[in-house]
This record gives structure tokens, C-alpha cells and sequence, in this order.
DNA sequence: GTCAGACCTTT
DNA sequence: AAGGTCTGA
């Protein structure tokens, strides 16, 4: 594998790629990550602060660099975080390496279509599943067969019913063959042109797509289109703010109104870092829930 | 402008 | 009840 020094930069592997941002990465039994960005199939693995990495079928090291956002200066941002907030310093220690990734903005926003009321397990397997049937078929190593998430076109000409069963999808099959449609009314590039925008004009375009409400579109903001003010508000994240910063707030669900308050609490509290506040504070509550799943308490 | 219910399954 | 969004009141 070849090699590239994050000169100190933090990077955990495990944290970053399956914290709920992205669905296709697994660990192998020899330990290394393996996963399928865009077209290519990426290995990585971490030894002694430095990054080992493969790519099929060729070489592409601007496209690790990219999407781990090796450029970033993480240190600097968790400093920054943890200035304005003690908690946050804690979680950065506890959570080091845990960054935000750069991903597509078609495959990001079409599998957050697949999130609605899910869960990261039945996400994976429900991503895993479209890819296998109407995505490309990248290389085959060890066994294993790697496809491509499914080109738009693919997904806008597919048949609503049977991607409502493909892997229990349900209603969320008939809706990324709309969202996929209207993506691809736009034109090409259209998405991938959201990021030269800044976060408000780019969240209002992704809204105007119907099937596409806050939450969704501030997760594309985040995970694909550099906008790390972004904060996705689901149910987790308005249960954290209402501990830590909204007290007084009584909401049970997450109204227009409650998503604003919250998305502008956060925005007070942490401003342009607001969506790195947000990644930590839903990776804490991640791991309490998944150790709650574990019979621990 | 604001709030329940429905939508597909599985735990 | 699950990492939402649309519809209709």
C-alpha cells in the first residue's frame, strides 16, 4: 500500500466512517477499511500516524486526499471547539480522528432519501442492496464484489415497486426514483455547482426538490458540499440540544419551528463550526445508544 | 405559520 | 420507535 503522512493530523478510521455519514465502508478480517467513492474501490488503513492506501482499478490519491479532507486542519477546528465549549474539548479528546468526509453530493443526498425514520444498520444493508442491483460492478477482491452506488439515470428509470422491496426499503424506494428524476432535470453538474454557494442559497436550491426537507439537504450541505456551519437536526440532535442548551424547550418532534430554534442555537453557540459541534455531539450519543444496544447501561 | 398522521418494515 | 417528509386541517 502507498502511504501519506498526515503530519500529526488526527484521523480515526473507524470513527469516521461509520459514524452515520457514510454507508458504504466495512473493515475486513485483516483489518483494513475497504469501500467504494465514486467510481474506484479505496482500502485504508493506519499505522503509526501515517495512512496506508490502495485504489482500484488504478491509482488515485487525489481522490483519498479529497474525500478524507486531508487538507483540513482538524487540530486547529477541535481547538476552536473546544475554546467555545468544555464539553466539546472533551468529546474532541474522547472522539480524536473523527472527522467530516467530502462525499458525493448525488450519492449523499439519495442516501439520506434512504434514511428517513431508519436505522444505520438497515441503511447500510439498504444502500448495499441498490448498489448490487442497479449500481457497477468496480473490481472483485477477495471474494468480495464492490459496485458503484447506482448512477442517477439507473435509479430515475427504475421500477418504484421494486425498489420498494429491494431490501425493505418500503415508501423511501419510491421516493429516490422522484428525487432522482428531479436531480436529473437540473442537469448535470447542477449539485456538485452547490458548493461554489454559500450554505443558505445551496440549502434553498436542495429544498425546492421535492422529498428533500431540512434535515436531508443540511445533510448534504454537511458531508458534501463544505458547508460546516450545516446542522442536521434530527431526533437524536434536537434530544442533545435540549439537554445541553434548551432547557426550557418542550418539543416532542421536530417542527419547522423546532428545527429553527435548534439549527440557530447551534449556530449562536458554535457558529462556522456549528456542523462539526453537531458530528461530535451525535457521535456521543451514537455510542451511548449503541452501548445502551449492548445490554450495558 | 403550525401541528398530527400516514408511509414500509423490523426491533 | 426507528437519523423524515408530505399532506391536510
Amino acid at each position: 500500500m502507498q502511504e501519506i503522512d498526515l503530519n500529526g493530523q488526527p484521523l480515526d478510521l473507524a470513527l469516521t466512517l461509520t459514524c452515520g455519514q457514510a454507508f458504504r465502508w466495512h473493515q475486513r478480517e485483516d483489518g483494513i477499511w475497504s469501500g467504494v467513492v465514486r467510481d474506484k474501490l479505496i482500502e485504508l488503513d493506519m499505522r503509526d500516524g501515517m495512512l496506508l492506501w490502495r485504489t482500484y482499478p488504478s491509482d488515485d490519491e487525489p481522490l483519498v486526499r479529497d474525500y478524507l479532507r486531508l487538507a483540513d486542519d482538524v487540530t486547529c477546528i477541535y481547538h476552536t471547539l473546544a475554546e467555545m465549549d468544555p464539553h466539546l474539548g472533551e468529546l474532541a479528546q474522547r472522539f480524536s480522528g473523527l472527522r467530516l468526509l467530502r462525499q458525493d453530493p448525488t450519492e449523499t443526498l439519495l442516501t439520506f432519501i434512504c434514511s428517513a425514520a431508519n436505522s444505520i444498520p438497515r441503511i447500510t444493508a439498504g444502500v448495499a442492496a441498490l448498489s448490487v442491483k442497479y449500481g457497477d460492478l468496480v473490481c472483485e477482491t477477495e471474494g468480495s464484489c464492490y459496485f458503484t452506488f447506482p448512477h442517477l439515470a439507473r435509479l430515475a428509470e427504475a421500477d418504484p415497486t421494486e425498489l420498494a422491496t429491494t431490501e425493505s426499503l418500503g415508501f423511501r424506494g419510491p421516493n429516490l426514483k422522484s428525487v432522482a428524476e428531479q436531480v436529473l432535470e437540473r442537469g448535470e453538474g447542477w449539485l456538485m455547482s452547490l458548493r461554489g454557494m454559500t450554505y443558505s442559497d445551496a440549502k434553498q436550491m436542495l429544498l425546492e426538490i421535492k422529498g428533500v426537507g431540512q434535515k436531508i439537504a443540511d445533510c448534504v450541505c454537511l458531508f458534501s458540499l463544505d458547508k460546516d456551519e450545516a446542522v442536521p437536526v434530527d431526533t437524536h440532535v434536537r434530544q442533545l440540544a435540549q439537554k445541553f442548551f434548551m432547557p426550557d424547550m418542550q418539543a416532542k418532534t421536530i417542527t419547522d419551528a423546532v428545527y429553527r430554534r435548534v439549527m440557530e442555537a447551534f449556530e449562536e453557540r458554535y457558529g462556522r463550526y456549528a456542523g462539526w459541534a453537531q458530528h461530535l455531539l451525535f457521535y456521543e450519543d451514537l455510542m451511548r445508544t449503541r452501548a445502551l444496544g449492548r445490554g450495558l447501561k
